[in-house]
DNA sequence: AAATAGAACGAAAATGATTATCACTACCTA
DNA sequence: TAGGTAGTGATAATCATTTTCGTTCTATTT
């Protein structure tokens, strides 16, 4: 059992879920298109190249049920699909650039914004949890 | 003709639009529920108590408009359906810290994030035209 | 190893917000 | 007044996502 698969296992021990093949095939697939930000249409279509028996809704529940485990996290470039990617085993967030244009995307991390965040919670009362940040414009080749 | 219409007439005039009732109507609404962050249906619904015979797909195409002429803010606080809000005419953008126990919306404007937005822009070689900001977490009641 | 209970799955139908279509109306201009 | 066109309302279509339901798999107990 490989080492993502034991992790993903305890994951789904500790919370009373169990490792089939199709969510260690997901959470493969995610693994080896890191850097990417793919829809669930999109994973589903890769993994089939790997289990063509597997169904779309399959696909859906595992990323819903990865999103609520904290494996990966949902994102909305507000282009009509949800997007999912790892979230990183250390907490550095990062958030996103998004070319209006060609549609590419830049990451860069959030260490700046973690000051604002306090000082956004303190002055409101309010305990936040997460966070969504996109700045959207014209890449350097737009 | 009010204040209100006549400067929305100013600006689909300027656009090649024409003022209809529905038009004039939508944005009285909008401007009569300033502070909420409402939904299509949502406006529909007051919409129709005033003039019972305007069409869903009116009030759809009309919010599109508003968009496209920077009158109304789209909003996506991730609860499956896109919101509306009136686009100040001063500069001074705003953005939101979202319960997500209770759903009550806090408004915070953003002054600060002028300077990190400069700075991402010469680090990555983008021009930021609009950006996203949403905190999630649980309000003071919650 | 067989039996069992419950979790998870695949196919297909349902959902629901949004968009497109189309016939009709309101408005403008000649 | 007639003709052209933008805008509208009803309705159908779209399409990502969710739900349903009968079947299959997994883990655990005999
Ligand atoms: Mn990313
Ligand atoms: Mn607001
Ligand atoms: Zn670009
Ligand atoms: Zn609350």
């Amino acid at each position: 059992m490989g080492n993502k698969t034991q992790e993903l296992k305890n994951i789904l021990d500790t919370n009373n879920y169990k490792l089939t093949s199709q969510r260690d095939l997901i959470l493969q697939i995610l693994a080896d298109n890191e850097g990417e930000h793919l829809s669930a249409e999109e994973i589903y279509n890769i993994v089939k190249q790997r289990d063509s028996g597997i169904g779309l809704a399959t696909v859906y529940r595992t990323l819903e049920l990865f999103g609520e485990l904290g494996i990966v996290q949902q994102l909305n470039f507000d282009d009509n699909c949800r997007r999912y990617e790892l979230e990183e085993n250390n907490n550095e967030h990062h958030h996103h650039l998004i070319c209006i244009d060609c549609g590419a995307v830049i990451e860069f991390n959030d260490q700046i914004l973690e000051e604002f965040e306090t000082d956004l919670e303190k002055k409101y009362d309010f305990l936040v949890t997460e966070h969504s940040i996109k700045f959207y414009g014209y890449c350097e080749n737009c």
